[in-house]
DNA sequence: GATCGCGATAGCCGAACGGATGATGCCGGA
DNA sequence: TCCGGCATCATCCGTTCGGCTATCGCGATC
């Protein structure tokens, strides 16, 4: 028998035995498909999909503690014959986005997608193909034609401690430098984010998941 | 027959496919839980309980648009022969737990449970009992042990506009008040958040939920 | 080799912020 | 009836912000 005719072989990465529940009978309504495997965390999808050799990964995006969706996405397309990764979550973020598909995830849909959409990713990532849901093709888009914001690290860091509540001599002492360069980053910061105070910058920052609430 | 011993009636409501999948996948490996009937949204789901009588309603507190898990919570529960409704959501949250409480629900579990704590709290909110899964419980516990910080409309109002990173004298125009009651609400709410800047105050209201991200 | 982005630094200055203190009117519970 | 919480307003004052302008070293890009 044709492995490729056979149907797919799929390995289901989330933290939620719910979510994992439904997209298992889901799933298994599909003749063509088939779920060979389970996980809850980055540890246990890399044991599972080595031991599975799955075509398809249908990965959560957060997955509570410890290593994300992205980095185990990263570290399951490391793997000698990688399957092919679709992101499966609720929220779309800009950073999310990217850094799935930085990751090397083929696919990016969203939880609330109806089930047939749902079906044609996998089909449609197993044949080697890039699929996204409207909202996120729409969101990437945008930011194509726009100019991008693409905060540094040292600009993100400095957010994380905006949200801390911290003063600028405070940050600049955490972070070994002079005021100055606090004021400097933070200026680029309201700049890259359109905002012109740190409460709107700490707001619009969690809101694109640039830094976490 | 014995309708109290003909097994339970649940309805799901729930935006995601995927998690309404799942849930009637677990509920239906059990023999004495049946689901009668499903829905995405506020609307659907009285429609669906005025017509499926259930025992008990399985609530996710957030239906994407429109009215909340919570609202739709006290909606159902104002119906004559109003069901057991039992909270199943992602987040622990001070405020969503308040919120769902109050409007009457009779459990709150979170959607990582293990599916035998499910089963079991479906069947306990049946019976009358009130479930909280044990992180709830213990955030509950600790929050009555300490002084809780409980902010008024007003504030609440003041830090929506914080996060829109308006400055105090345009808040105070927004609001149509003086300059100095803006400063004075706003000291209330560092005091009871306990912050010390307007940065650190919107991070926390977004973390606790008392505004949206 | 010139240019560009990034991080770091500096000074100036007006505006905004945060703390402290105190006062008024209203409402509701003790 | 008195007290406490809430919303409102006010003044003072020291500190902090945010905008502006300008410089410098470095690595990458062109």
């Amino acid at each position: 028998m044709d492995v490729a005719e056979a149907g797919l072989r799929l390995v289901l990465v989330d933290d939620h035995p719910v979510v994992r529940a439904g997209l298992r009978a889901l799933v298994e309504s599909q003749a063509d498909l088939e779920v060979v495997g389970e996980a809850r965390d980055a540890a246990e999808a890399e044991d599972v999909v080595r031991r599975t050799q799955p075509d398809v990964v249908l990965m959560d995006l957060n997955l509570g503690e410890g290593p994300g969706g992205a980095a185990t996405t990263a570290r399951l397309r490391g793997l000698p014959e990688p399957p092919q990764v679709l992101v499966l979550t609720t929220y779309v973020t800009e950073t999310d986005i990217r850094s799935a598909l930085d990751a090397g995830a083929s696919g990016y849909l969203l939880k609330d997608a109806p089930p047939d959409e749902l079906f044609r990713g996998v089909r449609a990532v197993a044949r080697g193909e890039t699929v996204l849901a409207s909202d996120v093709a729409a969101l990437l888009v945008r930011r194509v034609n726009s100019p991008e914001p693409a905060l540094t690290e040292r600009e993100v860091q400095i957010l994380g401690l905006l949200a801390d509540g911290l003063a600028n001599k405070e940050m600049a002492r955490r972070l070994l430098v002079s005021e100055a360069t606090v004021k400097s980053h933070l200026a680029h910061i309201y700049s890259k984010l359109a905002v012109e105070s740190r409460a709107g910058a700490v707001a619009k920052a969690i809101e694109q998941r640039i830094i976490r609430a």
